[in-house]
DNA sequence: TTATTCTAATAACAGTGTTAAGTGAAAGAA
DNA sequence: TTCTTTCACTTAACACTGTTATTAGAATAA
């Protein structure tokens, strides 16, 4: 064999095995991430523990910490994949009309399901831990509030049509997203509110909202 | 000294003592609830913790124990003053004036003002544990949402009185509930939202549930 | 004075997040 | 192949947490 077929090789195989390890690490941090969200579903914010986590896939507790800075990091990650389902949701809503009204009344609709789908990342991520919404991680560019941006434009696209009222957009938004909010920490809240109740509150207030803010 | 005189004498005196005891052992209940209360609107629900009471207040953690079940307890206790205030402001709110709709415009306000006001309580009352609002203790009656009731009734008012338009009392209280819910808790989720952008938003969705209810 | 009651403290258990030190196998260089 | 280094992982430990069982000691009752 020549050198220029040998060296080559080596190369390679050098690559294929860093790889190969890379992947595994990934797979083990996916593991992680996996085992951390479904423990959180089941038993809670409160009762959530690594040393839960770390048994749950069979390792030590601190090799979770060779994948993670700490808890919050953890359950920051598990929450990513909520914020990332909850804006992507928005945005289908808001893009699946061109009708100002409508679309509004779609992203109305598409937060409250999204929040009475999703009680337990619901929670977390506007109730327990509000912290995680504004804080943006080491080195994300913006928080996860994009969402909100979303309904923002929306609304303003509203008022130009006519369909809402002139005023602030930004307490228009405000005020929409308290409603909705509002709603689904309700439902949350507590067996009080059953399901039909909580149907019937969200028609009303979605219906009430829009009546507030529409053009006379 | 005759029998009928000392007999009563001791009497008296194994009273008196009764009850300095109980008055001593009230005392220092109060004084735990009051530690208690300061560190947790100081460091928060999450960094609560009993021991630090106890050190606090100059005893062992155990001690605690002996005036209280559990954390929960005592921690149901320091919310007690929390619900009582919210529900005396709602319930002089509703008193204030006759007019139906100035009332329930006047709960809202009680409420909001209540809410940004106490942030510290109001979080653990309505976000991180609302539980503490359905679950009654043990010897109590009703669960504390006593002032849920004053906004039904009030909002019935306004509803016969033809102020808001005919409809279901519980969803038009639900949906005014969530409303000002919704905007204290954006109002706590974060910095993003600063005092005056808070007032615009309340202002706003005020007269948004109000305009939107009422009669056409 | 003796016996009883009751408050408070100590010690301990089981659990938590987190850090520092060590272990053993795989990867790289000679 | 042999030696060295890298690196994923574990063990041990620290400083906490809520909570319970046991014990000491003082005030009260007999």
């Amino acid at each position: 064999m020549s050198e220029s077929d040998t060296k080559p090789r080596q190369l390679r195989l050098r690559q294929a095995s860093r790889q190969r390890r890379e992947q595994q690490k990934q797979e083990l941090r996916s593991e992680i991430v996996e085992a951390a969200a479904k423990l959180f579903l089941e038993q809670g914010y409160e009762r959530f523990s690594l040393r839960q986590v770390a048994e749950h896939i069979g390792y030590s507790p601190t090799t979770i910490y060779l994948y993670f800075e700490d808890k919050d990091d953890l359950l920051f990650t598990v929450l990513d994949d909520g914020f990332i389902r909850f804006g992507q949701q928005l945005l289908e809503a808001a893009q699946s009309t061109a009708d100002p009204k409508e679309r509004l009344l779609a992203i109305g609709r598409a937060y409250l399901n999204f929040g009475l789908s999703n009680p337990g990342y619901y929670q977390l991520m506007f109730m327990q831990r509000s912290d995680f919404l504004h804080n943006s991680r080491k080195g994300e560019a913006r928080p996860r509030i994009a969402a909100f941006e979303i309904l923002q434009q929306v609304v303003g696209e509203a008022i130009e049509a006519g369909v809402l009222r002139s005023g602030g957009v930004e307490s228009y938004s405000d005020a929409l997203w308290a409603v909705v909010h509002g709603i689904v920490s309700l439902a949350i809240s507590g067996p009080k509110f059953d399901p039909a109740r909580v149907q019937r509150a969200a028609q009303v207030s979605l219906l009430m909202a829009f009546d507030g803010l529409a053009q006379p």
